[in-house]
DNA sequence: ACGGCATGTCCAA
DNA sequence: TGGACCTGCCGTG
């Protein structure tokens, strides 16, 4: 389910939540059975996010790789210090979010553990269960059981004293040695939040520039850049008025650093906000709808056969490479 | 209850 | 290029 700024997101809460801890590790649904064993009882050194990969660094040189895929989620539960940014997306607090105040306001459950909020400045720790995957939304309360009881195929439960993270789902969840970690990121195109911005966007243009490949493929290699997934891809394409049939070879080049640069901000805003807002310059009551409604929300991305936004043209859907494509054939024809 | 679909990736033919 | 895999949700009966 997730694109990149939602690894980023998980990540985060490791980091606040698991790194310098201890873990117990099991694997409930039994898949993982020899994996939780090599991390038991094992302290979390640190966290790494790339691209839609997620490396947990274990004492003695054991990393845990997770590859979400299109169905994985973590479930976080009991006490955690949420994030401020991410508490704030939390669709437990259902549609409270209004303009500018994703970043400092803090809402989280009270002390009764009731569904009412208050909004402070400092993170604070919120007994909260909470999903991480393409969206942040609270799940319904199981009680106050510890542990939580398992429920359904989890792959893998990693928790403290206090936190319990339940993987279901991943794609790819095994565990790595650092060369190996090292060579799993080698492989991956540069990812805004990881490598240098200006340096990231001369390797994105110089691989794109040289390929034969179709721009709106190009985008969603995770070795030409990393994170991006088919809904920002579509944005993206749009977003530039991009051709996504263009060879990479011929789109401009100034079009080409425009994707980098536009990648750069709509991972930051979603990574910020934990929601792929692709339409920005909003008016307040458009910018409300969209927040509120995963519909409103984007210009092209899941609108075939609607009108475009920006000229009327009804908005195209094709395969590419298994994956639906959306675009708009008029605006869309550079 | 059931079928289709999904923000992903890999592999064999 | 098509299928396999991982799981949950949402529409349709």
């Amino acid at each position: 389910m997730p694109e990149g700024h939602s690894v980023h997101r998980i990540a985060r809460q490791f980091d606040r939540n698991y790194v310098g801890r201890a873990v117990r590790a099991s694997s409930p649904q039994g898949r993982f059975v020899e994996g939780a064993s090599v991390i038991d009882e094992r302290t979390v050194m640190s966290v790494r996010a790339v691209g839609k990969q997620m490396f947990l660094e274990f004492e003695g040189d054991v990393w845990l790789r997770v590859h979400l895929g299109m169905y994985g989620a973590w479930d976080f539960a009991g006490e955690i210090l949420v994030d401020p940014t991410i508490a704030s997306a939390n669709g437990r607090m259902g549609q409270t979010n209004q303009r500018g105040t994703d970043l400092e306001g803090e809402p989280i459950l009270d002390d009764a553990g009731e569904n009412s909020l208050t909004s402070i400045g400092a993170p604070r720790r919120a007994r909260v269960h909470v999903r991480m995957s393409e969206q942040t939304t609270g799940l319904a309360d199981e009680g106050d059981q510890w542990p939580p009881p398992v429920v359904g195929q989890v792959r893998l439960r990693l928790m403290t004293e206090v936190t319990c993270a339940d993987l279901r789902g991943p794609t790819a969840c095994e565990l790595q040695d650092p060369e190996q970690v090292q060579a799993t990121i080698g492989k991956l195109g540069p990812d805004p939040l990881v490598d240098d911005v200006a340096e990231g966007e001369e390797r994105f243009t110089r691989v794109v520039r040289r390929k034969p490949t179709a721009i709106g493929l190009l985008l969603m290699d995770q070795a030409v850049v990393s994170g991006i997934g088919n809904v920002y891809r579509a944005e993206m394409l749009f977003r530039a008025r991009q051709n996504p049939h263009t060879p990479g070879r011929d789109v401009p080049e100034d079009v080409v650093r425009g994707l980098w640069r536009d990648w750069v901000k709509l991972l930051r805003t979603g990574v910020e906000t934990g929601q792929m807002m692709t339409m920005d310059d909003l008016s307040d009551e458009d910018y409300r709808k969209a927040m509120a409604s995963r519909d409103d929300r984007h210009w092209v991305y899941h609108r075939a056969g609607l009108p475009c936004r920006v000229c009327g043209t009804t908005i195209v859907v094709e395969e590419a490479a298994g994956r639906k494509l959306y675009w708009c054939p008029n605006c869309q024809k550079g």
